[in-house]
RNA sequence: GGCCUGGUAGUUCAGUUGGUUAGAACGCUAGCCUGUCACGCUAGAGGUCGUGGGUUCGAACCCCAUCCAGGUCGCCA
């Protein structure tokens, strides 16, 4: 039996020239030039090579074929008389001697062409995903996502981090997002649950006195999709350690996360440690959000005290925020075109003036502005060039709008936004409580599980009204890139005490910590080692670093935004034995 | 679930106030071409204009409903 292939499709150089070799790949074209001589391009996952077809059997073999036919071809090496500097193989060709086919194409047409699958419609690149996937712009999103897990898998263990797996089967949780249940043949009428995330286990890891733990953790929660989202399932870099402060986590992922995003993201730099903090208070005010994108050197300015009284009807009785840019070149539909975003994507109106060259305040709403000028000038220390956007409302939506305001007019201005770089940063200090929107009620901001900063002592302050709980904040931190949130982590609350008096603050009690996290709560009654982690979003760093807009893209097998794959058929009907079998009666909604 | 955008050839798209036979590029088929490499040239096949209703002498185009896709808000401890 012949050997399957001796070279790649990648592989062949001038050195090469006189050697018989096999090589095995997918008939990407055909070119035929005059009545007998064809060229044929032969691709495997490492690069292509092109064979020149002249013997007359094996040309009618070639013609009878469907482009995408797996072939095996034998034969010489032969430099080429006409060179192709674009191709690395391009200074050879294959002058085969044998061609077997090894996997019949039997479609004439395909469903898109492979070079340029990326242009075509979701659906269809999701239900021939196998096709998609051979074009080597595509392929590469997956290989870049290989090495990028196995970066972080060695930089991890370097941290002598180990990697535990946890179960996928598992308990409902009460807290946080919907779950997807697993009917339980063995106990009918009850339900395991795919986890949200492993964050009990890795809790009780540290419990049982694993000190560093980490995995490539799959986690599945029932929300709907976006852009940067994938529905049903994804995957975090889950770690935890014990013993462990924030400063810790800090410096394993300052460690961990910039020599990766140098040397596999599409920028090559990226902050290095210590990376910067930014209070969440501060962020909000100075970036209108609490994921900045550190890239654009424009801050949010307050200006209520300076405008509020100008006379501008929205302002007045507001809070108002201004974004000042410098040497400021935009037209008058331009600066149109970005207030419309901002109102679009914020759901609030935005507001400009311009300060002109010749020191005159212009455009938008200067007439309100004109009699303070001199105080508006000072105030936010306006030269001339300088355009100075505008938002307003209530505290939040000012802030918000600015946010939004803020990021569009960076990805305008070129001059205040340096695009070629990875800017990390932490947001830090987060409130542990907030009043729900709709209950009306004092709630946990994000989630129970984080030590409120001064630990039990604050506590006890806030149940004897000695301090307000909305001033408590929580040893809880999110890392953040180029305005993308990338992950959330915390100083874990392992004290049952503490747990106990952060549940009574929101109206729950003892028996609620017992019932809603037994197994936690069991265990930390057996002494816990204080610990803290983080849990970056593995799709979202990939996508970062790949530069692309779509999860989508960087997923080998992505599901479409409604939760279905369109390949494989699911979700799907199964059958009546199936459904007999655990206890389960359907019952449809009324059409 | 709300909002925005889209659905026209196998694929990506164009299609004028509503008016002849709905076009282009790529792909496919046939023919020509002995050095192509996004090969080239010539010809050809290929369309329930998402679906259903309505307005009109006449609808790809206007109206209503509905389905599908993408984005976005809600949601994501």
């Amino acid at each position: 039996m012949m050997q399957s292939r001796t070279h790649t499709c990648g592989q062949l150089r001038l050195e090469h020239a006189g050697q018989t070799v096999t090589l095995a790949g997918f008939m990407e074209n055909v070119r035929e030039v005059g009545g007998s001589l064809a060229f044929v391009v032969l691709r495997d996952f490492y690069g292509t090579t092109q064979l020149v077809v002249e013997d007359a059997q094996l040309l009618a073999l070639i013609k009878g074929l469907n482009k995408e036919t797996t072939l095996q071809v034998t034969g010489v090496v032969r430099e080429r008389s006409s060179k192709n500097p674009k191709q690395p193989t391009g200074e050879i060709e294959v002058v085969p001697s044998q061609i077997q086919v090894l996997g019949r194409c039997l479609h004439r047409e395909l469903p898109f062409e492979i070079n340029r699958s990326r242009e075509a419609d979701e659906t269809q690149r999701l239900k021939y995903r196998y096709l998609d996937l051979r074009n080597p712009q595509v392929r590469d999103r997956i290989v870049l996502r290989c090495q990028v897990v196995a970066a972080l898998r060695k930089a991890m263990m370097e941290h002598d981090f180990l990697e535990i797996t946890t179960p996928i089967l598992t308990a409902s949780s009460p807290e946080g997002a919907r779950d997807y249940l697993v009917p339980a043949r063995k106990h009918p009428g009850k339900f395991y649950a795919l986890p949200q995330a492993p964050q009990q286990f890795k809790q009780l890891l540290m419990t049982s006195g694993f000190d560093r733990y980490f995995q490539i953790a799959p986690c599945f929660r029932d929300e709907d999709a976006r852009g940067d989202r994938s529905p049903g399932e994804f995957y975090q870099l889950d770690m935890e350690m014990a013993f462990a402060s924030q400063e810790d986590v800090f410096s394993v992922i300052e460690d961990v996360f910039p020599p990766i995003f140098a040397q596999y993201g599409s920028y090559h730099t990226a902050s290095q440690a210590p990376f910067r903090r930014i209070s969440f208070r501060d962020a909000m005010e100075t970036y209108g959000t609490d994921k900045p994108d550190l890239r654009i050197d424009l801050t949010v300015q307050d200006a209520t005290e300076l405008l509020s009284g100008c006379g501008f009807a929205p302002f007045a009785g507001n809070v108002v925020k201004a974004i000042v840019v410098t040497d400021f070149t935009g037209t008058r539909k331009q600066i149109d075109g970005l207030c419309a975003e901002v109102q679009v994507q914020s759901g609030n109106q935005a507001y400009w003036f311009r300060y002109d060259e010749n020191e005159q305040i212009v455009g938008g709403i200067a007439k309100f502005v004109q009699p303070i000028q001199q105080q508006v000038v000072e105030a936010l220390g306006l030269k001339p060039g300088c355009f100075v956007g505008l938002t307003a409302g209530k505290l939040l939506a000012a802030q918000k709008t600015a946010g939004v305001f803020r990021n569009k007019l960076g990805a305008f201005c070129p001059n205040h936004m340096n695009k070629e770089t990875y800017e990390f940063c932490w947001i830090v200090d987060f409130p542990m409580y907030e009043i729900g929107e709709e209950s009306g009620q004092l709630e946990f901001c994000h989630n129970p599980f984080s030590m409120p900063s001064g630990g039990l002592a604050v506590l006890e302050q806030a149940h004897n009204g000695q301090i307000d709980p909305l001033q408590i904040t929580a040893d809880q931190y999110d890392l953040v890139v180029n305005g993308v949130e990338l992950s959330s982590g915390a100083v874990r609350n392992h004290d049952p005490e503490i747990m106990i008096r952060a549940f009574e603050l929101v109206g729950l009690g003892e028996e609620d910590v017992k019932s809603k996290f037994p197994a936690m709560y069991n265990a930390f009654t057996y002494g816990a080692p204080p610990h803290a982690g983080i849990a970056p979003g593995v799709d979202r760093i990939v996508m970062l670093l790949a530069g692309e807009e779509s999860i989508r893209e960087i997923i080998p097998f992505p599901m479409n935004k409604n939760a279905q794959d369109v390949m494989m058929g699911a979700p799907s009907e199964v059958t009546q034995e199936q459904l007999q079998e655990l206890h389960i009666k359907i019952e449809l909604p009324e059409a």
